[in-house]
RNA sequence: GCCGAGAUAGCUCAGCUGGUAGAGCAGCUGAUUCGUAAUCAGCAGGUCGUCGGUUCGAAUCCGAUUCUCGGCUCCA
């Protein structure tokens, strides 16, 4: 026994998360924002404020759920009115008068069946619906200032204990996350401990918007995303082109390097082909209307297996063949409802850095590391170092016999203990073909963004009946392994952008040098200094224009070029130039072959 | 697809309750010839997303439609 720290939003006793009320109990442990679970009971008691604050300023409003998210919280409501920003304020308004009455949160238990008739009176479907799903046969509600809601709780002790919050959005949400129900407008928040906590938070969020690639696309022009050619389908500008040609480059001679055969396929085939892959029946919602060319029906590629595939069936295939591993830059295309396109990051058209595996299946658990491997070391290639690693296992709806799976799944696991990365399983979520490794890259804002998938396949091997001979003469079945290292192309693109704040790397730089005059008279040697450093293999252009130097540096800068170079009377003198790093520092003086060497040794080192 | 918001010059945005469109930047021309994040002046630039309606008159009001944004759902 003894007291609660005064800072204490809630306590932990064995396990349990618990009121900050009364006494500590024995073994307990106390709980401040600075604990995950006590944020957490911190936010959620926010969102019951916020509700209260809509309870009084929008009589009619029922209410729905309000949890705490990673990071803030938010509130269902079913509005007649839809709300506004300036609803966010007034809301805003109400609840720091709630905070300021310090009202205490009172728990009351009372029986399942009276409540349900009590938020029936008051025309609470939402809550009713949830009462009925309840299984004891008591349920406790959580009163503060008169207004009182379904809550299992814990809360803070009073609403004064609110130090910062701040209302972001409204957006609309179905009723339990099911497009069949009615649409509900959730207003989101979030809240921390201190306002030093919040305007950290909130500066983030502004850090994110910063670095929008849709946002930096347009300003760096990159890419575009055209009205008229079509919603979801990029195209990419001369800048954002030379970007995907280096990673392009890239990842055809690693796939080189790594043993892989590169292929191109064509963008449609007959639909006949795709009935029999199984994907007009398992992916059809995501593809396109056949269209007929000549009497027969031919459909837009959303993968390029069958392709590939079709290449491996090209021949007899011996035991000695595997493992065949064909690679290619192979553009799909998806149908993505309207809403769900998000600028490169979920688009209608896209180049997978896709391959195939064929493999015997004593050769998986080898190929799977050696997959793994080689994704790490091309994820670290773009400055990705922290990553999030998920082994999805067997869906409730899948092909193939258990025998399989669990060989496959097997394979996975021991491919991923002998890397020694940190993994989750993700138990039901992998394909219906067979398991599969996803792994989602970190940015430097911290954020997981879903690229790599290494995926085992049983189902097209069978449903193309393809085989190769083994050692004892007999016929046997291959196993398939998709892989895509970056994803596609876009999506990877976008994160990119996102990751570099569209600074990027020398060797990734569309611009990588700005050769700038200090006066006209200067345009001559600036010229040749641009050809040299060209024939030298360095992407350079030059700004000749009759502005002051202090100009071009500023119009350098926000192009986020990485090296500029000033020619001015004395480097036109000696045949020198005076180089700035992009950020400011000052590298000083020094000859064109010397300046264009370092830049060559940093693209080398891919930097 | 659904709920909400929006679309005005190349870009960012202003334009109150209907009276016929404006700024900054970019562009062009001229002056200036300048040493590390904006030199000055002038000019040009829009059938106000598209289609229809109301009205003497529509960027403004109404309807439809396309696209974008915030989410939900879904995914590389």
């Amino acid at each position: 026994m003894g007291n609660i720290p005064k800072d204490a939003v809630a306590i932990l006793v064995n396990g349990q998360v618990c009121e900050a009320s009364g006494d500590m109990p024995e073994g307990g442990r106390a709980l401040t924002c600075n604990d995950p679970e006590g944020l957490a009971v911190y936010r959620h008691s926010v969102s019951h404020i916020m509700a209260h604050a809509v309870a009084d300023l929008f009589p009619g409003t029922r209410f729905a759920i309000g949890p705490s998210t990673a990071d803030g919280f938010y509130y269902d409501f079913d509005s007649p009115q839809p709300f506004t920003p300036e609803d966010l304020k007034k809301i805003e308004k109400r609840m720091s008068q709630i905070i300021k009455a310090a009202n205490p949160f009172k728990r009351a238990v009372m029986n399942r069946d009276d409540a349900i008739r009590m938020f029936e009176e008051k025309g609470e479907i939402y809550k009713v619906e949830l009462l009925r799903e309840i299984a004891d046969d008591t349920v406790s509600l959580y009163e503060e200032g008169g207004f009182a809601d379904l809550c299992r709780g814990p809360h803070l002790p009073h609403t004064g204990r609110v130090k910062a919050f701040a209302l972001l959005s409204i957006a609309g949400a179905y009723w339990r996350g099911d497009e069949k129900n009615k649409m509900l407008q959730r207003i989101y928040g979030t809240a921390f401990g201190d306002a030093e906590s919040l305007k950290k938070h909130l500066d983030f969020l502004e850090e994110v918007k910063r670095r929008d690639h849709r946002r930096l696309g347009k300003d760096l022009d990159l890419f575009s995303i055209g009205d008229e050619t079509g919603s979801g389908l990029v195209l990419w500008h001369p800048k954002g082109a030379t970007i995907r040609r280096v990673i392009e480059d890239f990842w055809r001679a690693e796939h080189e390097k790594a043993d892989y055969q590169n292929l191109y396929t064509p963008h449609m085939a007959r639909l006949d082909l795709w009935k029999q892959s199984g994907h007009w029946d398992f992916y059809r919602e995501n593809m396109y209307a056949p269209m007929e060319v000549e009497g027969q029906l031919f459909e837009i590629k959303p993968m390029n297996c069958p392709f590939h595939i079709a290449i491996y069936k090209s021949h007899l295939r011996s035991y000695r063949d595997l493992p065949i591993r064909y690679c290619e830059l192979g553009t799909v295309y998806r149908f993505e409802r309207s809403g769900a396109l998000h600028g490169l990051l979920r688009v209608r058209g896209f180049t997978q850095d896709d391959a195939h595996i064929f493999c015997a299946p004593d050769q998986i658990q080898d190929e799977i590391s050696r997959v793994l491997e080689f994704t790490l070391f091309v994820l670290k290639t773009f400055g990705f170092e922290n990553y999030d690693v998920y082994l999805s296992t067997r869906p409730e709806k899948y092909v193939g016999d258990l025998e399989h799976w669990e060989t496959a799944t097997d394979a996975l696991r021991q491919a991923l203990e002998k890397s020694g990365i940190r993994y989750e399983v993700d138990p039901g979520e992998g394909v219906f073909y067979g398991p599969k490794i996803d792994i989602k890259v970190k940015d430097t804002l911290g954020r997981a963004w879903q690229c790599s998938t290494i995926q085992v396949d049983f189902n097209l091997p069978e449903r193309f009946d393809i085989s190769f001979q083994g050692s004892d003469g007999a016929k046997h079945r291959p196993i398939m392994v998709h892989r895509a290292l970056m994803g596609s192309l876009e999506r990877f693109f976008g994160v990119l952008i996102e990751h570099y704040a569209g600074a990027f790397p020398v060797w990734l730089s569309p611009v990588q040098v700005r050769v700038m005059t200090v006066a006209e008279r200067h345009a001559d040697h600036a010229n040749s200094v641009v050809k040299a450093l060209r024939a030298a293999g360095v992407r350079a252009d030059v700004d000749v224009t009759n502005e002051k130097i202090g100009y071009k540096v500023r119009i350098a800068a926000m192009d986020k070029i990485p090296y500029l170079l000033t020619v001015g009377d004395r480097e036109v003198e000696q045949g020198i130039v005076n180089v700035r790093r992009r950020g400011g520092e000052n590298i000083g003086e020094m000859t064109v072959d010397a300046f264009g060497e370092m830049v060559a040794e940093e693209v080398a080192g891919k930097r």
